[in-house]
DNA sequence: CCTAAAGGTTCCAGCCACAGGAAGGTCAAG
DNA sequence: CTTGACCTTCCTGTGGCTGGAACCTTTAGG
């Protein structure tokens, strides 16, 4: 199949598709003589986990691990738990700082009841506040 | 002052303010004849500002207008607000995305009790899942 | 007076994961 | 034969910095 019809069927643009080849993430495909890329079904399957994956916010570089140690049955599964579990972390270290922002702006917000910016609470908080 | 003091002074590295200047959100200062940066007293307020504006994560686009604004004291307060009650609805917009990630993780992070990646269930979720 | 260190300057490149667009080749339908 | 859809590569931009090279200026010490 043609590059277009694999971005339709995994849910990825074919630019990122190419791009994702640029990087490495995926190998590059057969072509023929007119210089098109064209695709097996596996390639599907790849493309959908990778998506899946990216979803979930994973680097490409750590789907490159992921990627290459689905080749191999025998493997441990301690690259995957690492991987996800690193990722959880940046999650929740992020949802802790979004928390504290959440927090602050909230405030902000309903701070003020003034109309001019001559009173104005929030640009006197961002001034001075912590 | 010199650059390094403003820069310790408003804890923002030198390098920062002159990106800062770079992109117009700070006003390029007076250079003596060595070619050098001097601060007035007041710069050091205007960093302050823009260094708390950047812990909320708000955009310097939007942080040009607030430091254009709080220049007029007789103006309306609507910008303001606006650009904080934006900036609020992309941190919640953010935090439910990152909730359902987290979820997800967490359950991947849980699922799989295998220690080959034949059987590894956090791949096969990946694979299949959704 | 010389030197070395510390600090200043500009400019270029890289990060991350793409997206937009230009310029040009290929292919199927009418 | 033309049109339009698809394919190709390559370059640029996004946001908010950060690192580093190459070079100039100032200051303190021997």
């Amino acid at each position: 199949m043609k590059i277009s019809e694999l971005a339709q069927t995994a849910h990825i643009p074919a630019k990122t598709i190419r791009y994702y080849e640029s990087v490495g993430l995926i190998k590059p495909p057969q072509r023929e003589t007119n210089g098109y890329r064209y695709y097996q079904l596996r390639d599907v399957e790849t493309l959908i986990f990778i998506r899946r994956c990216r979803e979930l916010n994973i680097p490409i570089e750590d789907i490159k691990q992921l990627v290459a140690v689905k080749q191999n049955p025998e493997a441990s599964c301690a690259t995957v738990d690492n991987i996800i579990v690193e990722q959880l972390a940046r999650v929740r270290q992020l949802q802790q700082e979004l928390a504290l922002l959440e927090h602050t702006l909230s405030l902000l917000v309903t701070s003020c009841s003034s109309d001019t910016i001559q009173d104005c609470c929030i640009l006197q908080s961002l001034q001075s506040s912590k």
